[in-house]
DNA sequence: CGCCTTCTTGAATATTATCAAAGAACGTGG
DNA sequence: CCACGTTCTTTGATAATATTCAAGAAGGCG
């Protein structure tokens, strides 16, 4: 079993050196491939969720909708992402999953887990770590969609999407692509797809940042950084407790 | 040790039977206890945080600033609760704790918790398992925060408080005790402290709440329900995957 | 009783949402 | 490779929601 180009395990050998055994068991995660279009809903809330998901191409979302057809995106889910892992406390899940654009996922059941709970305390260690990680980064987001402006909002939004990208792609320069169109954009920020067309434009003629189509280049990194009181959260984790790993 | 009068052991139990090794592993962690004073800093945001604290009584809240003196509160702390957790996986802290009433903390130091995740199987899935609702709280905060209005967003806030407080108090009337002024309200839910009080008075009105002094009671459960589409996230959690535990 | 904090209320303002329509981009099939 | 339909973005005008500033009322505490 080759687990040289699998995400996930690129993802979080940033933290740590897994061992070998650690690296068989997330591979195995990533034995079956699936194909979803553009727009696919993987799952929807409130579902058996026997399910999780590596995710292999692509961008996805989870979200949760109010009755009314108000929706929040509540997280953007990259390749070497695990998708549902949040809800595995629960019997069901608690937010719907949708493709941002076409991708490839990795679906293993639940159960999947239970392996790497036992048999790896250090990968257990590291994807507890992650999801704790996961929450703080949820709490600067709320800090941004409950105090901040439009564009404090779209600012931490861009920074986080590009702290979270740099992790596996060292090399990244300041564009990416953000295959994402405003409608989710302001789902994920709290605004209206059309206040984040003015806010985009606004901020494109301070110069923070420019549009190419799918692609965003951040041209004043500081400045936005400042704005949005931006930390990343990303970069380091305090690895310290994990069980017997001197890596 | 007695660890009959302990709100953690209390509030953990409601979930799983703490076997004999975990609960006196949790006792250890209430073994000192501390008084602070109402709107006392328990720490302070990117801290060096060597410890954890266990609730006894009083209210408490995390909170982060922005730099030009706007808050976000995050989360609201009771008895039972350990403050803290969130961050063990970073070398600092990434919020600020304050008390919103006088309370009572047992401190204990981050390493405490090695001897949990070693020794009691249970008991840190137990923990992990939590760990992950409060994650799925604060994403149904988000949706909240994001995508609600001001009385939807307060109904919220009621409503999550009160369910969070059944885990323990299961012969709650339909009133809780409130301790926090209307600008506390309002950093938690994203709106100030002025609108808070024209949103409550206006709940008041339409006879969906009633105050008297710190009290509140929640007279329409069902519509308040209705308008913040609340799911009570605390009732139950799903604990079949945890080691060993057939109780 | 008096001080301090908190709450309420009013008026003016700012920010964001809503509605509507036109323009741009994009993919598809001929 | 072009025409067409569709989705996405931009822009304008108007409306709703929440904020700000300010001042007075209520309540708790020494």
């Amino acid at each position: 079993m080759s687990n040289d180009n699998s995400c996930l395990i690129s993802k979080l050998s940033h933290y740590v050196d897994l061992d070998v055994q650690s690296r068989d068991s997330l591979a195995r995660l990533e034995a079956e491939e699936e194909d979803y279009d553009r727009a696919c809903e993987i799952y929807g809330a409130d579902m058996e969720g026997q399910f999780l998901y590596v995710v292999k191409h692509g961008w996805l979302y989870s979200y949760i909708d109010l009755p009314d057809g108000r929706r929040q995106i509540v997280k953007i889910h990259h390749p070497g992402d695990i998708i549902g892992f949040q809800d595995i406390a629960y019997h069901q899940t608690t937010t719907a999953v949708r493709a941002a654009e076409a991708c490839v996922l990795c679906p293993f059941p639940k159960k999947g887990l239970t392996t790497v709970f036992s048999d790896c305390p250090q990968l257990a260690a590291l994807l507890f770590a992650v999801a704790l990680r996961d929450h703080t980064v949820l709490v600067d987001t709320i800090r941004a969609i409950g105090r901040m402006s439009a564009m404090e909002k779209i600012a931490h939004m861009l920074l986080d999407l590009q702290a979270r990208l740099r992790i596996t792609n060292t090399s990244m320069t300041d564009t990416m692509r953000l295959p994402l169109n405003q409608s989710e954009i302001g789902d994920f920020v709290g605004l209206t797809n059309v206040y984040v067309s003015r806010t985009l434009m606004r901020m494109e003629e301070m110069g923070l940042i420019s549009r190419d189509g799918i692609n965003v280049t951040i041209k004043r990194e500081n400045d936005l950084a400042r704005m949005a009181d931006f930390t990343d959260r990303y970069r380091k984790l305090d690895t310290s407790w994990f069980p017997d790993s001197e890596s």
